[in-house]
DNA sequence: ATTGACTCCGTAGTATGGTACGGTCTGTAT
DNA sequence: ATACAGACCGTACCATACTACGGAGTCAAT
């Protein structure tokens, strides 16, 4: 099996180092094997966990959500319920965030609208939108 | 023309008074007049802009990118092309992120369902799905 | 066997987005 | 007039998510 050390990991996934060792450290990576010197050996799994950490980052997650979902895939002892729980009150979450970004977006594409037609005319159409959106 | 005092904009938006007071301070608040004692009486206009803020942080924008957005729309100086160009870009972060998170609701999706029908079968469904995702 | 790149670890520092404190002044109500 | 709430300010502190540093051990090549 082949595997990698922290730097060819951090290479691979455009992480550094010293945030690969600072997500072991708060949880969001599994302990690797350390062979005899103690250094870290990766499994190609934990190229994916990172890859997946780093995405789930850029969504907007926060480190202690991403832990969550997570902990939902690797949990055998997770009882389906929890997972389903868990599962959907972050679809809910992820839904209402989409809403929210469609109208935004809207609201910009107004505001191009606008833009072309003869510049803007003081009232805001992003703030607009966002006052008619729904909580 | 009626007006708040900092309290009653901290009570009705549900933003602290020192959150209000840094926000003047880093530029997303603009300075309100300040009559005799010195006390800040806003004007409805600043409730809303207060909103946006929250709402646009809540939609995980950065305070930079919403003073950015809001500069969109108080630039009277504002070239129209500027601002097109600063609000398409937007529009298209904006339509990623979209999709990233329709992905995202479909791999939890899935993780229900499978849960449904047995079980968690150790191929975790949520990373699979980002993994399959374009950047 | 020695050099140089890489790894180890703990600890400290940085940026962002607030939150709390404390002493002083103001405004309103009795 | 005096009390009490609420506002003023600067400064300090907090959590999150990294990032950098320094001294020591390791591995691979020459």
């Amino acid at each position: 099996m082949e595997t990698y050390t922290i730097g060819q990991l951090a290479a691979r996934t455009d992480v550094s180092v010293e945030t690969i060792r600072y997500y072991e450290r708060v949880g969001l990576m599994q302990q690797p094997q350390r062979p005899d010197s103690g250094y870290r050996h990766y499994p190609e799994d934990a190229r994916r966990r990172l890859a997946f950490i780093r995405k789930a980052k850029a969504l907007g997650f926060a480190l202690n959500e991403i832990l969550q979902l997570l902990a939902l895939t690797t949990g055998s002892e997770s009882a389906c319920g929890t997972v389903k729980e868990t599962a959907t009150a972050s679809i809910r979450r992820i839904e209402k965030q989409i809403r929210a970004l469609s109208q935004m977006r809207r609201a910009l594409g107004k505001l191009v609208a606008e833009c072309l037609n003869g510049g803007p005319n003081g009232d805001c159409p992003i703030i607009q939108a966002l006052e008619e959106a729904e909580d």
